[in-house]
DNA sequence: CCTTCTACCTGTCAGC
DNA sequence: TGCTGACAGGTAGAAG
Protein backbone atom coordinates (compact mmCIF):
# COMPACT_ATOMS: atom_id res chain seq x y z
CA UNK A 1 0.00 0.00 0.00
CA UNK A 2 1.52 3.37 -1.04
CA UNK A 3 2.85 5.16 1.72
CA UNK A 4 4.74 8.60 1.19
CA UNK A 5 8.28 6.65 -0.30
CA UNK A 6 5.91 4.63 -2.82
CA UNK A 7 3.93 8.17 -3.85
CA UNK A 8 7.87 9.72 -4.09
CA UNK A 9 9.18 6.60 -6.01
CA UNK A 10 6.09 7.14 -8.29
CA UNK A 11 6.48 10.82 -8.72
CA UNK A 12 10.15 9.95 -9.82
CA UNK A 13 8.62 7.21 -12.38
CA UNK A 14 6.09 9.63 -13.89
CA UNK A 15 7.54 12.96 -13.97
CA UNK A 16 10.43 12.00 -16.89
CA UNK A 17 7.18 11.18 -19.19
CA UNK A 18 4.80 13.98 -18.09
CA UNK A 19 6.43 17.09 -16.91
CA UNK A 20 6.60 19.12 -20.16
CA UNK A 21 3.88 17.25 -21.80
CA UNK A 22 0.94 18.11 -23.08
CA UNK A 23 -2.32 16.08 -22.22
CA UNK A 24 -3.91 15.52 -25.66
CA UNK A 25 -6.38 13.00 -24.64
CA UNK A 26 -8.23 12.40 -20.56
CA UNK A 27 -10.81 9.83 -20.91
CA UNK A 28 -12.53 9.06 -17.63
CA UNK A 29 -14.10 5.92 -16.89
CA UNK A 30 -16.67 6.23 -14.24
CA UNK A 31 -17.57 9.09 -13.08
CA UNK A 32 -16.09 8.87 -9.61
CA UNK A 33 -13.25 7.68 -7.16
CA UNK A 34 -12.96 8.16 -3.77
CA UNK A 35 -14.87 11.67 -4.30
CA UNK A 36 -16.54 12.79 -7.77
CA UNK A 37 -14.75 14.02 -10.92
CA UNK A 38 -15.08 17.79 -11.40
CA UNK A 39 -17.62 17.87 -13.69
CA UNK A 40 -15.79 20.15 -16.24
CA UNK A 41 -12.58 17.28 -15.34
CA UNK A 42 -11.74 17.10 -18.82
CA UNK A 43 -11.90 19.97 -20.05
CA UNK A 44 -9.83 21.72 -16.92
CA UNK A 45 -7.32 18.94 -18.04
CA UNK A 46 -7.19 18.43 -21.95
CA UNK A 47 -4.87 20.84 -23.92
CA UNK A 48 -2.93 21.72 -21.18
CA UNK A 49 0.77 21.05 -20.48
CA UNK A 50 1.90 19.61 -16.72
CA UNK A 51 4.76 21.96 -16.31
CA UNK A 52 5.79 20.05 -12.81
CA UNK A 53 5.06 17.62 -10.82
CA UNK A 54 5.76 17.56 -7.03
CA UNK A 55 4.49 15.51 -3.88
CA UNK A 56 2.97 16.78 -0.52
CA UNK A 57 2.30 14.25 1.59
CA UNK A 58 1.01 11.16 -0.09
CA UNK A 59 -0.22 13.81 -3.07
CA UNK A 60 0.76 13.91 -6.25
CA UNK A 61 0.38 17.85 -7.20
CA UNK A 62 0.66 18.63 -10.62
CA UNK A 63 1.02 22.28 -12.02
CA UNK A 64 -1.15 22.73 -15.17
CA UNK A 65 -0.01 25.68 -17.74
CA UNK A 66 -3.40 26.85 -16.82
CA UNK A 67 -2.16 27.99 -13.20
CA UNK A 68 -4.18 25.31 -11.88
CA UNK A 69 -2.85 22.34 -9.95
CA UNK A 70 -4.20 18.43 -10.72
CA UNK A 71 -4.26 16.75 -7.03
CA UNK A 72 -3.78 12.98 -7.29
CA UNK A 73 -3.93 10.04 -4.38
CA UNK A 74 -3.58 6.98 -4.73
CA UNK A 75 -5.19 5.81 -1.90
CA UNK A 76 -4.88 2.07 -1.14
CA UNK A 77 -4.27 0.49 -3.68
CA UNK A 78 -3.58 2.92 -6.60
CA UNK A 79 -1.09 2.98 -9.47
CA UNK A 80 0.00 4.58 -12.57
CA UNK A 81 1.16 2.07 -15.38
CA UNK A 82 3.55 3.79 -18.49
CA UNK A 83 3.19 2.30 -21.46
CA UNK A 84 4.71 4.17 -24.73
CA UNK A 85 2.45 4.06 -27.69
CA UNK A 86 6.10 3.17 -29.33
CA UNK A 87 5.92 -0.12 -26.78
CA UNK A 88 2.28 -0.89 -25.81
CA UNK A 89 2.07 -3.38 -27.25
CA UNK A 90 3.89 -5.96 -25.11
CA UNK A 91 3.73 -3.95 -22.04
CA UNK A 92 0.94 -6.18 -20.23
CA UNK A 93 3.16 -7.82 -18.01
CA UNK A 94 1.91 -5.26 -14.83
CA UNK A 95 -1.05 -7.60 -14.25
CA UNK A 96 -3.62 -4.78 -13.37
CA UNK A 97 -7.01 -5.71 -13.87
CA UNK A 98 -8.14 -3.08 -17.03
CA UNK A 99 -12.11 -3.15 -14.99
CA UNK A 100 -10.15 -0.73 -12.56
CA UNK A 101 -8.78 1.17 -15.36
CA UNK A 102 -10.42 4.41 -14.40
CA UNK A 103 -8.05 7.23 -15.54
CA UNK A 104 -6.44 7.48 -18.51
CA UNK A 105 -4.07 10.48 -19.68
CA UNK A 106 -2.82 10.41 -23.58
CA UNK A 107 0.07 12.80 -23.72
CA UNK A 108 1.55 14.26 -26.95
CA UNK A 109 4.76 12.83 -26.66
CA UNK A 110 3.16 9.40 -26.82
CA UNK A 111 3.22 8.44 -23.24
CA UNK A 112 -0.19 6.58 -21.94
CA UNK A 113 -0.47 7.14 -18.28
CA UNK A 114 -3.09 4.60 -16.86
CA UNK A 115 -4.44 5.39 -13.36
CA UNK A 116 -5.44 1.60 -11.97
CA UNK A 117 -7.09 1.68 -8.63
CA UNK A 118 -9.16 -1.77 -7.12
CA UNK A 119 -10.43 -0.01 -4.37
CA UNK A 120 -11.13 2.98 -5.60
CA UNK A 121 -9.96 4.61 -1.88
CA UNK A 122 -7.63 7.54 -4.42
CA UNK A 123 -8.94 10.27 -6.03
CA UNK A 124 -8.58 13.56 -8.56
CA UNK A 125 -8.90 16.77 -7.57
CA UNK A 126 -8.16 20.24 -9.42
CA UNK A 127 -7.86 23.52 -7.50
CA UNK A 128 -7.79 26.80 -9.53
CA UNK A 129 -4.87 29.18 -9.66
CA UNK A 130 -5.61 30.87 -5.66
CA UNK A 131 -7.77 28.71 -4.36
CA UNK A 132 -6.96 26.77 -0.75
CA UNK A 133 -6.66 23.19 -1.12
CA UNK A 134 -6.96 20.31 1.98
CA UNK A 135 -3.14 20.40 2.51
CA UNK A 136 -2.87 23.70 3.22
CA UNK A 137 -3.13 23.25 7.26
CA UNK A 138 -1.70 19.70 6.96
CA UNK A 139 2.09 19.64 8.93
CA UNK A 140 5.31 20.24 7.97
CA UNK A 141 6.97 17.25 5.31
CA UNK A 142 8.93 15.14 7.71
CA UNK A 143 12.08 14.93 5.27
CA UNK A 144 12.31 18.80 4.85
CA UNK A 145 13.83 21.48 7.42
CA UNK A 146 11.15 22.57 8.68
CA UNK A 147 10.72 19.22 10.54
CA UNK A 148 12.81 18.42 13.47
CA UNK A 149 12.85 17.64 17.13
CA UNK A 150 12.10 21.22 18.42
CA UNK A 151 9.35 21.45 16.03
CA UNK A 152 7.55 17.53 16.63
CA UNK A 153 8.16 18.47 20.34
CA UNK A 154 5.89 21.53 19.80
CA UNK A 155 3.04 20.01 17.80
CA UNK A 156 2.93 17.13 20.62
CA UNK A 157 3.26 19.25 23.35
CA UNK A 158 0.15 18.64 25.81
CA UNK A 159 -1.64 16.45 23.46
CA UNK A 160 -3.14 13.49 25.63
CA UNK A 161 -3.86 11.18 22.70
CA UNK A 162 -1.38 8.59 21.96
CA UNK A 163 1.95 8.80 20.24
CA UNK A 164 0.76 6.41 17.58
CA UNK A 165 -2.50 8.33 17.07
CA UNK A 166 -0.74 11.64 16.81
CA UNK A 167 2.26 10.41 14.23
CA UNK A 168 -1.11 9.77 11.95
CA UNK A 169 -2.45 12.62 12.28
CA UNK A 170 -1.79 15.12 9.31
CA UNK A 171 -1.32 18.19 11.11
CA UNK A 172 1.64 16.92 13.43
CA UNK A 173 3.38 15.75 10.67
CA UNK A 174 2.33 15.11 6.84
CA UNK A 175 2.33 11.88 5.03
CA UNK A 176 3.48 9.81 7.63
CA UNK A 177 0.82 6.23 7.69
CA UNK A 178 0.44 3.00 9.58
CA UNK A 179 3.93 1.20 8.46
CA UNK A 180 6.22 3.95 9.27
CA UNK A 181 5.10 5.40 12.05
CA UNK A 182 5.41 1.67 13.34
CA UNK A 183 8.86 1.52 12.19
CA UNK A 184 9.76 4.91 13.46
CA UNK A 185 8.43 4.34 17.01
CA UNK A 186 10.50 0.49 17.08
CA UNK A 187 13.53 2.55 16.66
CA UNK A 188 13.21 5.56 18.75
CA UNK A 189 11.97 2.56 22.09
CA UNK A 190 8.72 4.26 22.52
CA UNK A 191 5.34 2.77 22.48
CA UNK A 192 2.81 3.14 20.59
CA UNK A 193 0.24 3.65 23.68
CA UNK A 194 2.67 6.26 24.95
CA UNK A 195 0.95 9.53 25.63
CA UNK A 196 1.96 11.98 23.20
CA UNK A 197 2.43 14.88 25.36
CA UNK A 198 4.51 12.93 27.49
CA UNK A 199 7.41 12.06 25.78
CA UNK A 200 10.93 13.08 26.67
CA UNK A 201 13.07 15.75 24.84
CA UNK A 202 15.54 12.70 23.92
CA UNK A 203 13.23 10.92 22.84
CA UNK A 204 11.27 13.61 20.65
CA UNK A 205 14.65 14.20 18.92
CA UNK A 206 15.51 11.01 18.08
CA UNK A 207 11.50 10.30 16.99
CA UNK A 208 12.19 12.91 14.54
CA UNK A 209 15.55 11.56 13.31
CA UNK A 210 14.11 8.43 13.03
CA UNK A 211 11.13 9.20 11.03
CA UNK A 212 12.94 10.78 8.51
CA UNK A 213 15.32 7.60 8.70
CA UNK A 214 13.00 5.02 7.98
CA UNK A 215 11.36 7.46 4.98
CA UNK A 216 14.60 7.99 3.27
CA UNK A 217 15.96 4.20 3.82
CA UNK A 218 12.42 3.04 1.70
CA UNK A 219 12.75 5.74 -1.03
CA UNK A 220 16.35 4.74 -1.68
CA UNK A 221 15.12 1.14 -1.80
CA UNK A 222 12.74 2.46 -4.78
CA UNK A 223 9.41 2.28 -2.10
CA UNK A 224 8.35 -0.41 -0.39
CA UNK A 225 5.73 -3.67 -1.60
CA UNK A 226 3.71 -5.33 0.35
CA UNK A 227 0.98 -6.95 -2.20
CA UNK A 228 -0.85 -4.32 -4.58
CA UNK A 229 1.72 -1.81 -5.16
CA UNK A 230 3.15 -1.57 -9.07
CA UNK A 231 6.28 0.24 -9.75
CA UNK A 232 5.65 3.09 -12.13
CA UNK A 233 7.37 1.07 -15.07
CA UNK A 234 4.57 -1.88 -14.40
CA UNK A 235 6.66 -4.31 -12.86
CA UNK A 236 4.92 -5.81 -9.81
CA UNK A 237 6.92 -6.84 -6.86
CA UNK A 238 9.82 -4.64 -8.21
CA UNK A 239 11.05 -3.93 -4.44
CA UNK A 240 10.15 -5.73 -1.42
CA UNK A 241 10.86 -3.68 1.91
CA UNK A 242 11.97 -5.39 5.09
CA UNK A 243 10.24 -4.07 7.91
CA UNK A 244 11.73 -4.76 11.52
CA UNK A 245 7.88 -5.22 13.39
CA UNK A 246 4.91 -4.25 10.80
CA UNK A 247 3.10 -7.45 9.92
CA UNK A 248 5.30 -9.63 12.44
CA UNK A 249 3.81 -10.24 14.90
CA UNK A 250 4.39 -13.28 16.15
CA UNK A 251 7.88 -13.39 14.86
CA UNK A 252 11.04 -12.25 17.11
CA UNK A 253 11.86 -8.64 17.47
CA UNK A 254 15.43 -8.34 15.80
CA UNK A 255 16.92 -6.73 18.72
CA UNK A 256 15.79 -8.81 21.65
CA UNK A 257 14.16 -11.70 19.54
CA UNK A 258 10.73 -11.45 21.93
CA UNK A 259 7.54 -12.22 19.89
CA UNK A 260 6.45 -9.02 18.39
CA UNK A 261 2.82 -7.92 19.39
CA UNK A 262 -0.05 -6.48 17.51
CA UNK A 263 -2.74 -4.04 19.46
CA UNK A 264 -5.33 -2.45 17.39
CA UNK A 265 -5.36 1.46 18.23
CA UNK A 266 -7.92 3.98 16.25
CA UNK A 267 -9.00 0.96 14.24
CA UNK A 268 -5.69 0.74 12.75
CA UNK A 269 -2.98 -2.61 13.76
CA UNK A 270 0.22 -1.11 15.71
CA UNK A 271 3.47 -3.68 15.83
CA UNK A 272 5.85 -3.57 18.48
CA UNK A 273 8.26 -5.09 20.99
CA UNK A 274 6.98 -4.84 24.60
CA UNK A 275 10.69 -5.26 25.97
CA UNK A 276 12.31 -3.00 23.23
CA UNK A 277 9.87 -0.13 23.05
CA UNK A 278 8.98 1.10 27.36
C1' DC B 1 -10.89 23.03 19.93
C1' DC B 2 -9.67 18.12 20.94
C1' DT B 3 -10.24 13.24 20.47
C1' DT B 4 -12.37 9.04 18.83
C1' DC B 5 -15.15 6.49 15.75
C1' DT B 6 -16.96 5.05 11.30
C1' DA B 7 -17.81 4.92 6.22
C1' DC B 8 -15.84 4.22 2.02
C1' DC B 9 -14.05 -0.02 -1.26
C1' DT B 10 -12.56 -4.73 -3.03
C1' DG B 11 -9.08 -8.38 -3.25
C1' DT B 12 -7.00 -11.84 -0.43
C1' DC B 13 -6.72 -15.23 2.86
C1' DA B 14 -7.87 -18.23 6.89
C1' DG B 15 -11.19 -21.30 8.56
C1' DC B 16 -15.02 -24.35 8.14
C1' DT C 1 -15.54 -26.27 -3.60
C1' DG C 2 -17.76 -22.43 -1.88
C1' DC C 3 -19.08 -19.63 1.70
C1' DT C 4 -18.15 -16.26 5.59
C1' DG C 5 -15.66 -13.04 8.06
C1' DA C 6 -11.46 -10.58 9.11
C1' DC C 7 -8.25 -7.57 7.33
C1' DA C 8 -5.66 -4.08 4.72
C1' DG C 9 -5.96 1.67 5.77
C1' DG C 10 -5.95 7.33 4.18
C1' DT C 11 -9.16 10.61 4.50
C1' DA C 12 -13.35 13.11 5.73
C1' DG C 13 -16.93 13.93 8.44
C1' DA C 14 -19.76 12.78 12.35
C1' DA C 15 -20.02 12.02 17.15
C1' DG C 16 -18.66 12.58 21.78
Amino acid sequence: MPELPEVETVRRGLAPVMEGAVFQTVTLNRPDLRFPFDPDFIGRVQGQRLLRLTRRAKFLQAELSSGERLFMHLGMSGRFIIEHASTAHFVHEHKADPKHHHVIFGMENGAVITFNDPRRFGFMELASKNASYRLDHIGPEPLSNQFNGPVLREALRGKKSKIKAALLDQRVVAGLGNIYVCEALFRTGVSPRCAAGRLKVAETDALARNIKDVLTEAIEAGGSSLRDFSNTDGKLGYFQHRFDVYGREGQPCPSCAAPIQRIVQSGRSSFFCKICQN
